[in-house]
RNA sequence: GCCAGAGUGGCUCAAAGGCAGAGCAAUCCCUUCGUAAGGGAUAGGUUGUGGGUUCAAUUCCCACCUCUGGCUCCA
């Protein structure tokens, strides 16, 4: 879930990464051996990535990742011609004359008259030479094939030209290359290591969710251990929303066309949301957002000056029509339970309130171990050469981002803009968080929204007794239960915090002896509101050791004889470490002081 | 939605145009153990669904469903 910007500005820094002219010859070599390997292959683009490179070919043939091996072949042998790469720099008409049989490279060679620039090609090996390659690129390249490093190709996928999806799909041919055998070893371990924390694979190991056919794509199921964690979620959320003065509400799932036609996303998504019900002759929606009930709730009454800010937040359920082929485990679903609220505040008072948004943000994070390194700002702002994607006059989405902007600055957060990614009601932020699998997705999306109160005329009576618009300030800061805790998952590897871990606490018994004292420290942990389980099975202590362990329990309490008859507890962390002889009190408190503060300690 | 790949017990995977197999998990029995898997037995399957080809299909063909890697999209 890379934006546009965040890859424009990786391009930025990808001219100072020392590896990018040798993965960006590297994507040469590939598109040179897929031109000696397949005939009636025709090139599109291909650059070099943060991560390696891809290139994107037109082929009416089948090519799949069984062919990698011969690709790679082939690649190896044009790296051991030790081709020179060679710049020149030609006219447009030499260009087209050179490119004549490519579309692709003709409509390139448009953009780039259009954009005034230069036009270079580089040879690989000796220009007009035959079985030399030639593309259209301002380089920069290693001097010959050569000096590329190990490489591989990764995986194949289809992708449109100019990302446009009335565009031809083009097949896509991901690879990396390094310096060194060790780098490129190590990355794919990295790769596989990722895979490892992937929130699907522990989600299933965990026992958090599942999906089921006969429920439907992209509707979550959560298991008893994934609902502990939303509730704990919930709870933090309840308690931090309560000491900042909003107020919660509850709404329902499905509401008449007539809100959606109000809010305007009748005509805007109705594609994402799902058909609706009739029902004693009238449509019904499910909800795709909760903002316009909230605006009912709001609306229910004459509000006056003196009431706001207020703020009403709900975990609601809302339900996306999302594109089958979009949807991805919990990341992108079509059933999502929302951090949501909605503050309505005078416009004075809207700088302020989003600032403090923005502070919750920082508080919440801080919790999961997350800096400021670990998330940004993208701003997303109209395209102009879509006026017809939004609604409103300019006067207030330039108002609406001029106090985000406000509020961000002094927020000391730093924003990078997204053209286009404006909701069709206003600019909005999302919060964009880095797991340390290297992916990154929005997390929260926030809105200083002017636009939404006119439409659903939310007023107040001012002090001078006029009627006055509010300013409605949609935020989500713990992001969707399916996405936030996905996103968890793979941020812990599935090792949650205490305060977050379904299972707290293993007791395990050495031998069936000890099992009443187990049960006895069962009851006392459950009394201060700790979840514990004893293994009971008749199993030997390593293979109990060993379950807890893979199910990522923070605490086990081991107790034998020993234990048993002193009234004590060996405690083994999941970090391998051994506390023996722990009095019951003592180890009982421990858990649950780190529960209370939740901690990200043990 | 589009391009490509995949779908075999709860999970991980094998086999194959002619009786579908293993490990883990489950159940039962034995074992009662000192910091990451004790032993044995039993049960579990119309090989994603529906058509077609064939004496015979889980295997080959077609359609659909779901998932995966991407692309487009993401209020």
């Amino acid at each position: 879930m890379i934006y546009k910007d965040t890859m424009s500005k990786m391009k930025k820094e990808l001219k100072n990464d020392p590896l990018m002219p040798m993965r960006h010859s590297c994507e040469h070599v590939l598109h040179q051996a897929m031109v000696e390997l397949y005939p009636g292959l025709k090139r599109a683009m291909g650059p070099a990535t943060a991560e390696g490179f891809y290139h994107d070919f037109d082929y009416d043939g089948k090519i799949s990742e069984e062919d990698f091996s011969k690709i790679e072949e082939r690649m190896t042998e044009i790296i051991r011609r030790d081709l020179p790469f060679i710049k020149e720099e030609i006219s447009v008409n030499e260009a087209k004359k050179l490119f004549s049989d490519n579309e692709y490279k003709l409509d390139w060679i448009n953009d780039i008259k259009d954009r005034g620039e230069k036009l270079t090609i580089y040879w690989t090996g000796k220009p007009h030479e035959k079985g030399s390659n030639v593309d259209l690129c301002a380089g920069p390249h290693v001097s010959s094939t050569g000096k590329i490093g190990p490489f591989k190709l990764l995986s194949i996928a289809g992708a449109y030209w100019h990302g446009n999806e009335k565009n031809k799909m083009l097949t896509r041919i991901y690879g990396t290359c390094f310096e060194k055998k060790e780098d490129l070893d190590k990355y794919l371990k990295q790769l596989e290591e990722a895979k490892k924390r992937d929130h699907r694979k522990l989600g299933q190991e965990l026992d958090l969710f599942s999906f089921a056919d006969e429920v439907g794509p992209g509707l979550v199921l959560w298991s008893p251990k994934g609902a502990i964690i939303r509730e704990e979620l919930e709870k933090l959320a309840k308690e931090t929303e309560k000491k900042l003065g909003y107020q919660r509400v509850a709404t329902p799932h499905i509401a008449k066309h007539t809100l959606f036609e109000i809010s305007g996303h009748l005509p805007y998504y109705k594609d994402d949301m799902y058909s609706p019900m009739m029902i004693e002759g009238e449509e019904y929606y499910l909800k795709g957002m909760n903002c316009p009930h909230h605006h009912m709730i709001y609306k229910s009454k004459k509000r006056s000056y003196k009431e706001l800010p207020l703020r009403y937040a709900e975990y609601g359920m809302v339900y996306r029509f999302e594109q089958s082929g979009a949807l991805f485990g919990l990341m992108r679903v079509r059933s999502i339970c929302q951090n949501d609220a909605h503050i309505y505040c005078t416009e004075e008072q809207a700088e302020e309130e989003f600032l403090k948004v923005l502070e919750l943000h920082d508080f919440y994070y801080k919790l999961f171990g997350l800096t400021r390194d670990d998330y940004y700002i993208v701003m997303g702002l109209p395209d102009p050469k879509k006026k017809d994607k939004y609604h409103g006059d300019k006067a207030l989405w330039d108002k609406a981002e001029k106090l985000m902007r406000g509020a961000i600055s002094k927020s000391g957060m730093h924003s990078v803009d997204d053209i286009g990614g404006a909701a069709f009601y206003g600019p909005k932020i999302d919060i964009n968080i880095r797991s340390v699998t290297g992916r990154e997705f929005g997390a929260s999306t926030n809105q200083l929204d002017l636009y939404m109160p006119g439409r659903f005329n939310l007023t107040y009576t001012d002090k001078d007794g006029s009627e006055k618009l509010c300013v409605a300030i949609h935020r989500a800061p713990l992001g969707s239960h399916e996405r936030f805790i996905g996103f968890l998952i793979e941020h812990f590897a599935g090792a949650f915090p205490v305060w977050l871990s379904p299972v707290q606490v293993k007791i395990i018994p050495i031998s069936e002896n000890e099992l009443s004292y187990a049960r006895k420290i069962e009851a006392n942990l459950d009394e201060a509101g700790l979840r514990a389980e004893v293994d009971d099975r008749s199993e030997t202590m390593q293979a109990k050791i060993r379950d807890a362990q893979l199910q990522k329990v923070p605490y086990m309490f081991i107790i034998g004889k020993k234990e048993s008859e002193a009234g004590t507890i060996s405690i083994r962390l999941r970090t391998g470490e051994n506390i023996p002889d722990v009095k019951e009190d003592e180890a009982i408190g421990r858990v649950l002081k780190m529960y209370k503060e939740r901690s990200l300690d043990l």
